[in-house]
DNA sequence: AACAATGTTCAGTC
DNA sequence: GGACTGAACATTGT
């Protein structure tokens, strides 16, 4: 589920309900959602402390924390990915539910609405001292929690970096121009759906080489991503877009009709208007 | 039961 | 080094 506009918004969760909250207790028992470290570890390193700010580059996040006692020096950064199907979930003092939150759009737009929602399913939690806590609610356990993440693979972040830098990392490889959204390292953020929504947007074919994009075709697709990822973050989450639900065998491009075509490109399950995408 | 899944990472190959 | 494929990771949902 989580790209660029589900992590903004469980980034804007942390920052409005979690900051500030003395840090009790820490589960760190899941040795793969929090590899490398030993069990125990980040609880040692956390306890006693407070989150102080929460950033996002592309979908990775990660939270400054406090010294502690009247220590100016401040504690380890806790990384946060959310991996394929992770969430974030923050509850109040006495563990009532956070108004807003992690927000999305569908039945369950709190994820504590879930009826379903089993706790063995939350991955990682820091319970603070006034009752509530923050948990990473993860079904494939395929997120991951670490302290002080090494970011330093992951280009700028899609929502804000400027044109001109997109245009010449984007065209900077003949690879096929999805592939090149969709790698981490060029820009930070864009995930498989959001990828075909801004390639549907600007018209462009998933396999065009970029380096064979024209000028104009940068810009539109410039254009495409900014609006497609601002829409999404505003609309509750990147399955919103126009053309996620046309994901299907059979169903026909909204704007024109053709039928849509399903391919794997840069690795992905990739839909697109043969039609229209070129 | 088989298969695909919104993410990342690594090994192997051309 | 770059690009691509396939697999692995762990688990759920169809």
């Amino acid at each position: 589920m989580p790209e660029l506009p589900e992590v903004e918004r469980a980034r804007a969760a942390i920052e409005s309900a979690a900051l500030g909250r003395r840090i009790d207790e820490v589960d760190d028992t899941d040795t793969w959602v929090c590899r490398p470290h030993a069990p125990g570890e980040i609880a040692d390193a956390l306890r006693g402390r407070e989150l102080t700010s929460a950033h996002r580059r592309g979908k990775s996040m990660w939270c400054e924390t406090s010294g502690l006692e009247r220590s100016r020096t401040p504690g380890p950064s806790l990384g946060i990915h959310l991996g394929m199907s992770g969430r974030m979930v923050i509850t109040q003092p006495g563990g009532q539910p956070t108004e807003g939150g992690d927000r999305l759009a569908g039945p369950y737009a709190n994820a504590l609405d879930d009826p379903r929602r089993n706790p063995v399913w939350d991955r990682f939690t820091l319970t603070f001292a006034d009752g509530g806590s923050l948990a990473l609610f993860d079904k494939r356990r395929l997120g991951r929690v670490r302290t002080d993440p090494d970011l330093s693979h992951l280009g700028p972040d899609a929502q804000r970096v400027d044109r001109p830098e997109f245009v010449r990392r984007l065209s900077r490889s003949a690879a096929p121009v999805k592939a090149r959204l969709l790698d981490q390292s060029v820009i930070a953020g864009v995930g498989n759906l959001l990828a075909d929504e801004t390639l549907w947007q600007a018209k462009l074919s998933p396999r065009r080489p970029a380096d064979e994009l024209t000028r104009a075709e940068l810009n539109r697709l410039y254009r495409s991503l900014q609006k497609s990822t601002e829409a999404a973050g505003e609309h509750g989450g990147v399955h919103t877009g126009e053309i996620i639900g046309f994901r299907k065998t059979g169903r026909h491009c909204p704007r024109c009709g053709t039928e849509m075509t399903v391919a794997t490109v840069g690795g992905r399950t990739t839909w697109w208007c043969p039609q229209e995408q070129r």
